[in-house]
This record gives structure tokens, C-alpha cells and sequence, in this order.
DNA sequence: AGCTTTTGTCGAAACGCTTCGTCGAAGCGT
DNA sequence: ACGCTTCGACGAAGCGTTTCGACAAAAGCT
């Protein structure tokens, strides 16, 4: 294995003048710089990380918290896993995966205090969350991926999604719904303070009274039978429904087949919107989901290029990145029958 | 940010002994050793990973070497990496997600050398893969997840696809089944060398050999329209079809679908069986699917367990462990109905 | 031509840890 | 009481970079 004295020997350099080479950081002229990159090539060399890391005191490595706890991760998380590996990559840096629940904060703390990694992105993040105020007392540099209660001078990216239950409302407003049921994430989501769960429940009841339209929000786990029993209580408490906006995709396609069983055709009876939705879900379904699609993998390139962007300052201003979930009509929408 | 030259201060003691204390390489008195403990309670320490990594020419870091391309990681894949990053991180280590494809020898190479990480773990492995032989020729400890042609000298773990085959085909012919189409991955995947699509073709055709059945095997793109298209095919090519084998859970739910549009109940008139499958897609099935049950997480795990057994040793012994998927009986097979 | 500025390179001191060789002090048997 | 081993702790030499101050040589100014 080569190292950088070996690369300098070669060229008839110092070692300073290879580093600089590499870096950038003091101008060469082009003639050593051709003669160091020729004794690199000849060499094979390859910087040796940790001790870069050591001497720089950056690793290149930002690490994804992500709570990995249950059923694992939904395709929207995946795909915001590869997008935020692959923006980092694009810019010279690793990802780390870093099974860090909201309670463990412990790990955290020594995950940051370990100066291993230059930064964090912030999965799952709770309307209060202690991950937060622990990386700001250590001073770590971190994006979150959703909003706590308060985001002044933190930077979030999140999905928009006032504005993606307001135009799924206004979906099947147009189409003439005029009573509508919300499915949204489960008791337990809305009490603990998700904040999906709770800004889309606010939205939903806005976007109601706007339109003057009737609905109900049932509150739903997020699995193919917690849909299906979320779509009969609905109907019971609002038998003229004519419209579903779903929260969660599994819980979609219980509904469908729910909805099937009980004799209901959708689209003609009933229409369904599946909100912050994959598309190989939705293309899962039959017919397939007329849904609001995440835009997974750009939220995870948008949150890593705001990470590494303040990277280099210390940058604890306010910045605010939101996403809307972008409608795609497919087979599950339609005109409200008329009566 | 304390080091460990403040830690040794405090407590009175050199530094050799404090980093001693931390890595239990030569034996402590309690006493010192306790007085160590504190001082370094007192301080926060936390070892810096950087400098541990390059005096010691260990990172703790594994990556994970998996191609990034295309519609993303399904959710066996998605098991899988869990897995792997919560068996490391039992073992204190760390996980990287590393977006190399079998194209990009030379990332893989820089990776390698750069001495970032100890290992790695190789998924989506082709039959003939480049990356395994530039890690082999580079001396970094890998694992396989999945099979190469010839895996003598390499450890690999992978599903046992024979093992599952057998009894996906046993499970149907013990319902009675004599004629059964298996839907495989696409022709592509299986012309270029994909290791489970041809494995699983050879041992489905060793199965209905075995029992004396007939049957078809049909290429099939991993989504619900494929499968739609997979199984008219099969259908048109034996009318006399009673079960279907499917290797992917996409097309598998397209499948279910056709069936049903096309008049068919399932699992009255024909039996699904659906391969490598997770159990949040089966379950999201109507009626939930019978399926052979990947054990992604279980993968993950085992991978990891023998990457780290093997830093230790220059081990290039072979090593192999193939775990099957579990039959998991649900709704989508059953008796094969008598003519 | 003499003086200052710029440009390109060098040497050496970190960075924070591990690890090896060393050595005094204590423990052992006889 | 003597040498011998064992135990516990120390000091110093790395590990392979980055980065800062210094300094010739070349260039620019009047």
C-alpha cells in the first residue's frame, strides 16, 4: 500500500507538496502537479482515509439516523435512503446507517462525540425530539427529515403536506366528492405527536371547511387489515362517502379489497387517493392507486445537499425545504356517481 | 472535545495506560483502572475514531456494496440491509452503505483502498461477478450475499432457492397439483447470468422431473403488469394449470389480479405460491398470499456475523450457509380442484 | 536597478490514538 | 536472603495525512 511519502519520493517532492496536489488548498504549478499525478498513477495511490480524517478533522461521512425498529423500512424510507446515499456519493461522501431510535440517545451521543462523522440526517422525527436537542448541545451539524414543533434555526426537509392533502381534497372536490373520509396513521401516531399524522389532520379539517364539503378522519395502523377495518368504521359513521384520502399505502390496498368485498366498485361507488405514496405500490394495486406520490428519493438529495452545504459554516439559520407529493391519477378515482 | 491525553492527566496515569484501560490489550490493576474509568466519566471522553482507526488500521466500518440503480431496493432488500446494520451494530460496528455497481470496478477499488473499511458485504451478486475478483485480488475480507459459479475460496450466505423450490413445488403437489407454471424473473436477469433466476429454473424443472408432474416456466418482469402478462402467457401455453409458482412479489399481486379478471378464483380454480416474499407485500395481497417467506433480516444478520468473524484471519477458507424461506400457508392455495 | 509582491515548494509540527520495548516493584520458591 | 518470574505502568515511536510558517526564485513596480 502506498502512502503519500512513497508518492513524494517518486516525484521528487515533499509530502506537502503531494497533499497540496490533492487537495487544492495552495496552488502548484502544472509541471509537479503532472509529475506528482504520474507518481500517483505508477503507484496506485490512494489517500489513506483515517489518517485524512485524523489530520482534516472530516471524515467525508454523514450518518442517516433512522429508527429501525418494527416492520422495517416502507418504500418511501427506502427510496429516501438510496437518494440521500446517492447525492452524497455525487459529492465525494459516504453515508453510514445509524440505528438510532428516538430513546437512545446515549448512542447518539457517543456516535457524534466520536467525531466519526461530519453530520446527521434526522429520519422519523418527532414533533418534540430529544435527538435534536442533543445534536444541537454538541454543536453537530444536521438536517432533519420532517419538522419538530419548533424548526427555528434548524433546517428541516419535509414533504409539504398541507399543500398534498389540500390538492388531494381539491382531487376529489373536482371530481364532485362532497363527503369524504381521512384514513390517517394509527391512535398511537397522532397521540405520541408524529407530525405527519398531525399536520395532515389539520390540513384535512381546513381543506374541509374551505370546500364546505362534510368528512371524517378515522385513524388507521398502517397494514392491509388495519385499512380494512378504518374503511368500514368510516362508512358506519358516514354512509354517503364517496371519497377516501388514505394515509398510508398499506393501508390503501386493505381498503381496496375491503371495499371490493363489500360489494362497492372503485372507482364508480367509491374514490380512493392514496396520500404519500411509492409507485411500484400503487402500481401494486387494482386498479391501480390514484395516489400522491412521495417524492422519496429527491427529499433524501435535497436533505443531503442542505447537509453538506452547511457543512462548512456554522450555519444555524433556519432553513426550511418542502416537498409536495405529486398527484397521479391512476385507476382508483373518479366522478362522484351522482344520486 | 476531550482526548485522551487530558483523560491520562486526570487521572494520573500515562497515556499507554488509558488507552489500555479502553482496549483491554494488556491487563490493568482495578484500582488504575477504575481511577481511569472516572476521569474519563468526568470528561465525556469518547475515543476519536479517526485516530483510533489510523493507529490501529481498523475502522469498525463494514460497507455494503449494493447497486443503486433502477426502481430501487425491494423489500426483501430492504430486510436485508436492516439486518445487517443491526448485527453490526451489536458487534460495534458500523455500516456503510456503499451505491457500487458489478460496472464500477474502479469505485470498488478506490473504496478498497482507500482503508475506509474493513469488509464488505456484496449484494446482488451475478453468476460471474468482477467485484468479487478485484476484492480478492485487493485482500479485503468480503461476503457474499448470494452465489457466484464457482464459490471455492469465498464465503457466502444466500437463500437456499433449491431447497425452496422443493417445497414451494411439494406444498402444491401435496394439495394435488399436477401442472404448474413457475413465473421466474425476466428473461434478462436470466440471460445474464442472475444467479437465483437460474438456480430456481433448474430446480423447478428438477421438481417436476421428481414428481412426475408437468409443468412451464415463464420469464416475467418483477411487476404487477408482467406478472399479468406472465400468467396469460403460461395459461395460453397449458390451459390444464392449477398452481403457479412466482419468483417475484410484484408480479405475483398482477398475477392475483388477472386471475380475478379473468374469472378465475384463487385459490378455488388456481393456486399461488409466491417466492422470496416478504411478509408486508403477502399480507397486502387479497387474499393474502401463500408464500415461501424470505428470511431478509435473518441474511443480513448472518452475513455480518461472518464478515466479522473473518476480519480477524487472512480467512479465505470457503464458507457457505443457505438459509430457505419458510412455506407460510395463507390465502392463496389450496386443494387443487378435481376435474 | 532596487524594492516589494507573488508564486511555488519545503520542513516540521500537529491530529489522537495504538503498540512495542522497557523497567521497577512485587511475588515466588528454595 | 537470593535470583527469577510475573505484573503493572511508562515513554516513545509510529500510523499517513493536513496545514502553517518560512523562504528562495520569479515577477511586477517605479
Amino acid at each position: 500500500m502506498a502512502t503519500m511519502t512513497d508518492v513524494a519520493r517518486r516525484a521528487g517532492v515533499s509530502v506537502s507538496t503531494v497533499s497540496y496536489v490533492l487537495t487544492g488548498a495552495r496552488p502548484i504549478s502544472e509541471a509537479t502537479r503532472d509529475r506528482v499525478l504520474a507518481a500517483m498513477a505508477e503507484l496506485d495511490y490512494q489517500p489513506n482515509a483515517m489518517a485524512r480524517g485524523l489530520a482534516s478533522r472530516r471524515s467525508n461521512i454523514v450518518g442517516l439516523l433512522l429508527p429501525l425498529s418494527g416492520r422495517g423500512l416502507g418504500a418511501t424510507e427506502t427510496a429516501f435512503v438510496t437518494g440521500a446515499t446517492e447525492a452524497a456519493r455525487e459529492a465525494g461522501y459516504h453515508l453510514m446507517l445509524c440505528p438510532v431510535g428516538t430513546g437512545d440517545s446515549d448512542e447518539l451521543q457517543t456516535l457524534a462525540t466520536q467525531r466519526l462523522l461530519d453530520g446527521f440526517l434526522v429520519m422519523e422525527v418527532k414533533l418534540t425530539d430529544r435527538r435534536v436537542e442533543l445534536l444541537r448541545k454538541l454543536k453537530s451539524p444536521f438536517v432533519l427529515i420532517g419538522r419538530t414543533e419548533d424548526t427555528s434555526g434548524l433546517a428541516c426537509v419535509d414533504i409539504d403536506f398541507e399543500q398534498t392533502v389540500d390538492d388531494a381534497v381539491a382531487h376529489l372536490v373536482g371530481l364532485g366528492h362532497r363527503a369524504i373520509a381521512y384514513v390517517n396513521h394509527s391512535e398511537d401516531s397522532l397521540s405520541s405527536g408524529y407530525g405527519p399524522a398531525q399536520r395532515t389532520a389539520e390540513a384535512f379539517a381546513g381543506a374541509l371547511e374551505r370546500h364546505g364539503i362534510t368528512g371524517v378522519m378515522v385513524p388507521s395502523e398502517d397494514t392491509a387489515s388495519g385499512g380494512r377495518q378504518a374503511i368500514r368504521a368510516a362508512l358506519q359513521r358516514c354512509p354517503e362517502l364517496t371519497g377516501v384520502l388514505v394515509m398510508n399505502e398499506n393501508a390503501a390496498l386493505g381498503i381496496l379489497t375491503e371495499l371490493r368485498e363489500t360489494g362497492l366498485d372503485v372507482p364508480q361507488d367509491i374514490s380512493v387517493v392514496s396520500m404519500v405514496t411509492s409507485e411500484v405500490i400503487a402500481d401494486l394495486a387494482s386498479p391501480p392507486l390514484t395516489a400522491m406520490t412521495s417524492p422519496g428519493a429527491a427529499l433524501g438529495a435535497a436533505a443531503t445537499r442542505v447537509l453538506l452545504g452547511r457543512l462548512g459554516e456554522g450555519a444555524s439559520t433556519t432553513y426550511q425545504e418542502l416537498l409536495p407529493c405529486l398527484l397521479e391519477v391512476r385507476g382508483t378515482s373518479a366522478r362522484a356517481r351522482t344520486k
